[in-house]
DNA sequence: CACGCTAGGGATAA
DNA sequence: GGTATTACCCTGTTAT
DNA sequence: CAGGGTAATAC
DNA sequence: CCCTAGCGT
């Protein structure tokens, strides 16, 4: 059920149809090539430390990913939508459209979810306590450069020279185990500024773009970019 | 002076 | 057939 | 991002 | 999230 098992014998079309930031088919990661299927777990990760949400609405009910992201990113929410359609865990055909009307003017968005998975109430469990979202205990092991990539996309930004992580819903005490993991698992100069943001200094960000360059969509690229 | 860490204002993309 | 759950749409509000 | 609402389905 | 501005080196 699960997607990328056959990979290495699917065609490269697909394959560059999800990834079309991927030049050659050497570069697509070897977990979309049949040796390991958790691409899609991985960027879940990121996708939930940024932008993304699960959500169980009845007790005795499953669980489902939602997305949103505003219409500058459109292609980038085409991807992550492919990401999961690839998967077979997504039944809408695309994003469906809204809209936000704040002093006047309409600000357009694209939202999708994905189907309920009973599976993923276990994400769902270490997600989340008593409805708010918190930082699993495992993240150390979560945190993986595939996760990474899609956290800077979703929540991250550069600040002069260096790059800032919007961790700011979390507790003080999640912030500082995220910026304990950089630190640790990564070799990255990173301290919590205002706000409980963490901050990656400017000496840590060539370090730490190397580690997610190969995963981040061409759309979205600025966000390793060095603002002039 | 230039660079880079830090705090904070603000409007929208979550 | 009653109710529990899904899948999608819509709205509200602020943390990003 | 997080809730609420509901028509359609599942049990 | 992006941006400006203050401050220490
Ligand atoms: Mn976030
Ligand atoms: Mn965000
Ligand atoms: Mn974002």
């Amino acid at each position: 059920m699960l997607p990328f098992t056959g990979g290495v014998h699917s065609s490269s079309i697909d394959l560059f149809d999800l990834f079309p930031h991927f030049l050659t088919l050497s570069l697509i990661p070897l977990r979309f090539k049949g040796e390991n299927e958790d691409y899609l777990g991985q960027a879940m990760v990121g996708l939930l430390l940024g932008d993304g949400s699960l959500v169980k609405k009845y007790a005795g009910g499953a669980t489902y990913f939602k997305y949103a992201q505003g219409k500058i990113h459109y292609e980038y929410i085409i991807h992550v939508f492919s990401l999961f359609k690839q998967a077979g865990v997504v039944l809408m055909s695309e994003p469906s459209m809204g809209t936000t009307t704040l002093k006047g003017v309409v600000h357009v968005w694209y939202q999708f979810s994905t189907q309920s998975l009973t599976t993923w109430n276990a994400l769902h469990a270490i997600w989340y306590v008593n409805g708010v979202k918190v930082i699993p205990e495992n993240i150390y092991h979560l945190l993986t450069p595939i996760a990474l990539a899609y956290w800077l996309i979703d929540d991250g930004g550069w600040t002069k020279g260096g790059i800032h992580l919007a961790t700011n819903s979390f507790t003080p005490d999640d912030t500082k185990r995220l910026a304990e993991v950089l630190s640790s698992k990564y070799g990255l100069k990173v301290s919590i500024h205002s706000r409980n943001r963490i901050y990656i200094w400017a000496r840590s960000v060539s370090d730490f773009s190397n580690i997610v360059r190969p995963y981040i969509h061409p759309s979205m690229s600025y966000k390793i970019t060095p603002v002039l």
